[in-house]
RNA sequence: GUGGGUGUAGUUCAGCUGGUAGAACACCUGGUUGUGGUCCAGGAUGUCGCGGGUUCAAGUCCCGUCACUCACCCCA
């Protein structure tokens, strides 16, 4: 035998029970999306590195250090997609999506790659499911983008997610708070890592998680006290807005987020029960990105939803995540003429919408049984020569052991029945 | 990238101060020749992560290495 291969470092595999959760999980969060009249866009899993250096920020830890990046056999620099936004604004921009009706409202899903160490709920490739609405300046918009989100982790069934909410300025107020909070830093008694993040990203400092920096922060200006006018009455608005939306958050101002696009709204969710890896999704607006990127001046705003780590909060919640049924009829047939006859009615009953599966590998009867038992089909039919004879089967509900007779024509009628009577 | 923890059956793990490999669950067969879950009996399953060292003897001690994992950092 040879030796195994194995998955890449810190690459998940979502097998057997975990594919069903999985799935389940991903159609929950994007079932409100599709509610709101957002169009599916299906983009590269690659792309120019330049696309992302130019519109996430090179100075970002995403780009400086993380990303998958390789020459592809015309000596042309690739990356592997490690967020979303930057893609959809390339292909809005490429194909003139935004000179048309405004605003555009996309939404994508998908793998995304990141080559950071592994951890509980950190992978290199991670599965996210988000949004972009884009060319329109009102904070209806941002409301409505915060509150699918939401919806989203409330279709799952999560219960104890928060959200956390705050503005970072625009390009006319944030420089200048900038300015001050690099002042008020400078003034500190920090390490050399931490100065050097201080001159890059001053925002960052605000939620390290070490008390002796934290201890030094308490009088630390925040942004959300230096809006200028319009940048406070936007996010009054939203703040309305999302009232109106059932949505509730608590207000957040030393939230910090790691790409360099993000102005005005930011909000971020969290789950308590996760461990380091807490964020299940976060977004906010981006009101430069688009021209930085060679297209109109257009803001837009977007969220990423984490699949993986709402996966992993469900289970934290003890949640019963999708249906771990594989089939609502499994045929067992007893020989090889009954073997023909179960092989045509898996084919009729599976046209008309069952899911209808089959005892493969010519097994006994009692581990065929065993076989529907661990698939939890729904109900089961045994067909042998008095069946065939007699053209009557009967048909076992697996739940409560009931079983009923049918003909071969009835078979799906009487079976979607027995399903559905409880 | 930096630290800590852990590598033994398909899975979760036990295996004492070194003496030649175990449990539970899962899987297969039968008890019940045509009806699952429970019960009973039987069966298959391992380079003890990999390489080296110490020793009469290494799953066990030492060194190295790789992998997994948690945390820092960062983010979904």
């Amino acid at each position: 035998m040879s030796e195994i291969i194995r998955a890449p470092k810190g690459v998940p595999d979502y097998a057997q029970n975990d594919g069903i959760e999985f799935l389940a999980i991903r159609d929950s969060l994007s079932e409100p999306i599709m509610l709101a009249g957002y169009q599916y866009i299906e983009l590269p899993i690659y792309e120019d590195t330049n696309l992302y250096v130019r519109g996430v920020g090179e100075s970002t830890d995403v780009v400086s250090k993380e990303m998958f990046t390789f020459s592809d056999r015309g000596d042309r620099s690739i990356t592997l997609r490690p967020e979303g936004t930057a893609g959809v604004m390339r292909a809005v921009i490429e194909h003139g999506l935004d000179r048309g009706q405004l605003p555009v409202k996309l939404w994508y899903a998908g793998p995304f790659f990141r080559a950071e160490r592994p951890q509980a709920g950190r992978y290199r490739q991670l599965q996210q499911i988000g949004i972009e609405a884009i060319g329109v300046d009102d904070p209806a918009l941002d409301a409505e983008v915060i509150a699918i989100a939401y919806k989203g982790f409330k279709n799952v069934g999560l219960k104890n997610f928060t959200l956390k909410l705050t503005s970072l300025g625009c390009a006319k107020c944030r420089p200048a708070y900038r300015k001050l909070l690099q002042e008020f830093l400078a003034k500190l008694n920090l390490d050399e890592a931490t100065r050097a993040r201080a001159s890059i990203n001053p925002l960052r400092v605000l939620d390290d998680k070490r008390q002796e920096v934290q201890s030094q922060l308490a009088d630390a200006p925040l942004q959300v006290n230096y809006l200028c006018e319009e940048c406070i009455s936007h996010y009054n608005q939203i703040r309305d807005y999302l009232r109106l939306f059932g949505v509730q958050w608590e207000e957040a101002p030393r939230m910090v987020r790691g790409l360099d696009y993000y102005t005005r709204t930011t909000f971020e969710f969290d789950h308590p029960q996760l461990g380091a890896q807490s964020g299940i999704g976060g977004g906010g607006r981006y009101d430069g990105l688009m021209s930085e990127l060679g297209g109109q001046n257009l803001g837009g705003i977007g969220f990423g939803l984490g699949v993986d780590r709402t996966l992993l909060a469900a289970r934290a919640e003890g949640l019963a995540i999708g249906d771990k049924s594989i089939a609502d009829i499994y045929l067992i047939p007893l020989g090889d003429a009954a073997k023909n006859q179960v092989i045509e009615l898996i084919s009729q009953l599976r046209t008309n919408g069952l899911r209808a599966d089959m005892a493969f590998g010519d097994r006994g009867l009692k581990g065929s049984m065993k076989s529907a038992d661990k698939l939890a089909a729904k109900c089961v039919v045994v067909i042998g020569d008095g069946e065939l004879d007699s053209k009557i089967v009967n048909i076992k509900r697996m739940a409560d052991g009931k079983t009923v007779e049918s003909s071969f024509e009835e078979l799906d009628s009487n079976i979607k029945k027995l399903i559905e009577e409880k």
